[in-house]
DNA sequence: CGCGCGTTTGAAATTGTTCAAGACCTGTGG
DNA sequence: CCACAGGTCTTGAACAATTTCAAACGCGCG
């Protein structure tokens, strides 16, 4: 495999303060592989035996149900450490990570992780740091599941994600990875009918514009007012 | 202030192996206090200056929303590390947490927190564990807010509640602590009134007993088989 | 160019909320 | 010791939001 290359890591926040040689000593025991759209990195309840990374693309994690739903957790966005059950003292990964759009990853042997955390101050600082934002994130899902109506927590969900992983458009911000009316409707305990609904709704306010698997929202202002309207 | 016993903190996971003389040392920085039912020990978005152990009594975790509803978290119970914003490299409460019955807590200055982790691998291994339980929690009634009905959801809720911090008496299983309808509803995302036809309608049944602030679970068998049914 | 997945949309059915009113406890103060 | 006040709980009825069921459409990949 050819080495890969240090300027892979030297700009993220794990590694921010860290030499080259030490660098290349973590990019050295690193293997890099691309997961097709739909492809699972990991699933839930699996031995935890690998941490990751993600360089390029989007994650989605999902739990599902004992009857078989799945519901989305969050989005991983480039950059960001994942499968970091190890940080929790777990043994297992609580969560099943599939490749929401072709993605580029970097992984780890578990059993680096102690002496990852030990060797590099900046690396474990990150990583609690990472399982904090990700506890905020879900916390603010939950409350949000638990007092707004549909059409607030749907509005909510696809600001959040034009925020975190959007990207400009002439037409206003996109939403970076495929995602399915269904995929949104998990993400909010909803059926895709009733999203669908409301995407065509909005769409003829002229507030999102959609297509097959595509979002791109075009006034987000409005979309806050929505989001935050308990009419 | 007189002094703590170390019998305390001994049985207790964050302090298992550690010897009596480090426990003293960790019991004569800490400060002792009761708080009432209902009191705050500490409020959402405050400064997070101190970290806790709950000795006895029980505590409620909430969030409010920006439109002043509030929705329950998870509830502490005797042993157990709380306040810990500081293990997710955060500097204020992410949440409020208040005594859901009499209760007695220890309470440490945050500044000890980089010893007590440094100096102690029980207290961190804990501490982290304790986080990654709460997060599986959360994540747990994430889904189950997203996929069940709200007859199952209360069902769920008031058997982990039984289940956590419940005590046995011959009727059954008693919640440990004072709850009201209104506080189920707070977990569950419903109102005081759906929870109130819920409890009575089981009553009737003869699954639980309930009085003013008062449950009891009298046939948890039916209440799993409710919670998941998906009829 | 055709097929399949993702999407749209109506109508009926249902679940749960909202509104409203009253009953019931329990601790407090006279 | 009793009455009262405030918080808690119950229950009916109307209503609204969302799901379910059903059918059809159409874009885009292979």
């Amino acid at each position: 495999m050819a080495k890969l290359d240090e300027s892979l890591l030297t700009g993220l926040p794990p590694f921010s303060q860290l030499e080259r040689p030490q660098i290349r000593a973590i990019l050295d025991e690193a293997i890099s592989r691309r997961y097709d759209e739909g492809k699972a990195i990991f699933r839930e309840g699996f031995d935890a035996d690998h941490f990751f990374l993600l360089l390029d693309g989007f994650v989605r994690v999902s739990r599902a149900t004992e009857t078989g739903e799945q519901v989305i957790v969050l989005h991983i966005s480039p950059g960001q450490l994942f499968g970091i059950a190890r940080a929790l003292q777990r043994e297992t990964y609580p969560a099943t990570a599939i490749a929401a759009a072709e993605s580029i990853v970097l992984s780890w042997p578990m059993r680096l992780w102690g002496p990852f955390i030990d060797s590099y101050p900046s690396f474990a600082a990150e990583s609690y740091k990472t399982v904090g934002l990700r506890l905020g994130e879900i916390q603010a899902s939950l409350t949000e599941m638990a007092t707004k109506a549909v059409e607030q927590r749907v509005a909510a969900t696809v600001l959040r994600m034009a925020n975190q992983s959007g990207r400009k458009t002439e037409d206003g911000i996109e939403i970076a990875f495929p995602i399915t009316r269904e995929n949104i409707a998990d993400m909010t305990g909803t059926t895709l009918h009733t999203v669908s609904r409301l995407l065509s709704g909005w769409q003829k306010q002229g507030i999102v514009k959609s297509t097959r698997k595509h979002v791109v929202v075009t006034d987000p202002h409005r979309l806050v007012v929505l989001s935050q309207s308990n009419s």
